[in-house]
DNA sequence: GATGAATGAGGGTTCATTCAT
DNA sequence: TATGAATGAACCCTCATTCAT
């Protein structure tokens, strides 16, 4: 308030944090739909600025580069990645919790495409060191939360500890990945792969239980 | 004129097959390279002859466009495949096969290379029709090679049946090709991660014997 | 509605003339650090406005279009050297005045850093045919002050009349000019070539007196 | 001939030195022209491709970049330079020397023209360190010839010693530099003008012989 | 008056591909 | 066959300028 009354004799057009975020987001979604539909290099600005309806000079009043555009719209992808461990954390049951964040992958046709490009984020990654390290950072924290989680379950005796958990982490983010490749396949059948996926998983890190 | 006659004269015959398979391959080996080092779109006919060491011209009478490099760089790379699985088939568990293609495709780092193409492979076929069609064609077959391994197992009573055999090749596919992308992302523990992936295959699928 | 009243009010009358004049300044200060550091055509409107410390908006209400800012700038430039006349003028005679003049276009490193603009404004000028005039019209007035200065000295018997007055004001400004040049390559000696400018001058127009 | 009959075999089309060099001129005088009439910012890719008609893709064939095109021009423009200097000495005498090419330049349209170019280079070479350095190597290549030239005629006795002789090599050269300015200001009376500056040069520096 | 926001029109450069030898 | 030479069609990015507040 005070700020504002003192710069006002001279205020030209007051900036607007929220205009400027909503924009940022709308060809960051522009950005998505393009990289998905062509890839990091084939996509072209100006098949952004299209598809996201701004100028192409516009979005570089948002991003510097076009590698920007890449590198912001990976972390979105990975951050949101985290909610889902969330998930399973608030389910009882890590069984539960699986089965929930599959059906809803599955279910939201959206998520499924939009998961697509972690393909062409871990094919960029393999070459580009900075987009590498921005992956691997957001990686290192979903294999913690998802580590964790499974050590707690592993405590409470739902899950057997023959396996360190993070590791376990790892090789079920893998599997997940690796489906991503199936249905870039074109795979039809997602839902049946996806639960035996969840069994194959539950069944590997089980406590076995002796009838 | 006599330039003409004398060619004339070897016109239809292709002059010799075996160096020509042989040029043929030595363009393959550059464009693997290139691609493996930029992707496949970022990297340039240019450096590709260069690393060759042919002229970019002579690219062309070879393939006849850039694609037809991709292409046949990817039916390369899926037979290869099929070669694993031969690998399991004749190891006599498939505990001990599992670990025999685990080793070499660690062991070997040129493979371990090499398999990172695969990345690149999958974000392609998600997009362009044709690829994933090539890809596609191959991954059938391997599931399939895969598939009637597992069932023949399940059937000697190695592993159990409750999984349907091409789901659970398609799965050990997926979970192969997840970690790929962790080795993208520089994972140092290869060895680990690999031998803690075999040991939670069989943990899936193996029959749970009560000691 | 309320705006467009109080707006109303005032339209027409310049709010404040000194504001604006001095606001016109700040630019032109701006521009001219710009020009200089950059040339005419490398140089923008951001880097201008960024270094006058106003917004790129703002200074199209001062100048109608860049190129407006460069003929501002030039006519700036070129009546400053009228004052440099006035220098010789008022100085008792020709070689002294010569000397005093030097003596400060070298000492004041801001004056000779800005004379650097002349070279861009004589390349301007050798092309866009409106800043040529600009620039001839400012040029025929230090030709006549200096020619006349010449002539007088001539009259005086300081001068010999071999060459006519206004040509050898040409003459002197185009060393001059040329000396610019000198510096621009980064010529150390400043001082030293000056001076020896001087004496060249001298030498060429005075009356030789044979002891 | 060896090296050619034992490449033989594999022998595409053979290299043509000729023919490039002859395109590399093509295209510099394109970039000249262009460069003149627009300056070395102003001035296109696309305009100079289309002066010295060939494609704009061509032109990055002989010259990695824009700025290279500029290099080279300056280059081939500084050593024509030394050519003037070598008239002068092969003329019997400075003032004759002089007068010779003073004639040359004005007499030939296209030197007179292209000698515009050199206030542009100036300019660039007053922030572009890069071009400063070419210019100034270049430049102290005339410098000591022009030097060495005036040295030998102080020595003959035909000019007087009092002015050193590179100082005057300098002062020399940056009268004829300045004098380019008043060409750009389309003065007309080019000749007077070039004749006075002769007989300005040579009062300056010739030895005064008391009759 | 002054500023934030937006954009059309290029600018330099690259690239897959074709043509000539 | 194999290579040197050439090019049209973009591609990323920038800039002078305008509009809205």
């Amino acid at each position: 308030m005070t700020n504002r009354s003192l710069k006002a004799t001279t205020l030209g057009r007051p900036a607007n944090p929220e205009a400027r975020a909503q924009r940022r987001e709308q060809i960051l979604r522009g950005a998505r739909a393009c990289f998905l539909r062509k890839g990091f290099h084939a996509a072209t600005t100006a098949e952004i600025s299209a598809e996201a309806g701004v100028s192409v000079a516009n979005i570089y009043q948002y991003f510097p580069a076009k590698e920007h555009l890449i590198r912001a719209l990976i972390e979105e992808d990975l951050t949101s990645d985290l909610d889902l461990v969330d998930m399973v954390e608030m389910s009882g049951s890590f069984r539960k919790g699986l089965e929930m964040t599959s059906r809803i992958v599955i279910a939201d046709p959206q998520v499924a495409q939009d998961s697509m490009l972690r393909l062409e984020i871990l094919a960029e990654a393999s070459r580009n060191p900075e987009i590498a390290a921005v992956v691997k950072a957001a990686d290192e924290r979903l294999v913690a939360a998802m580590g964790s989680l499974i050590a707690r379950y592993q405590e409470r005796g739902e899950l057997h500890a023959e396996i360190k958990p993070d590791a376990a982490a790892r090789l079920i983010i893998s599997l997940y990945d690796g489906l991503i490749g199936r249905v870039a396949l074109g795979e039809q059948s997602d839902v049946e792969l996806i639960t035996a996926a969840d069994k194959f998983i539950t069944r590997a890190l089980e406590e076995i239980i002796i009838p």
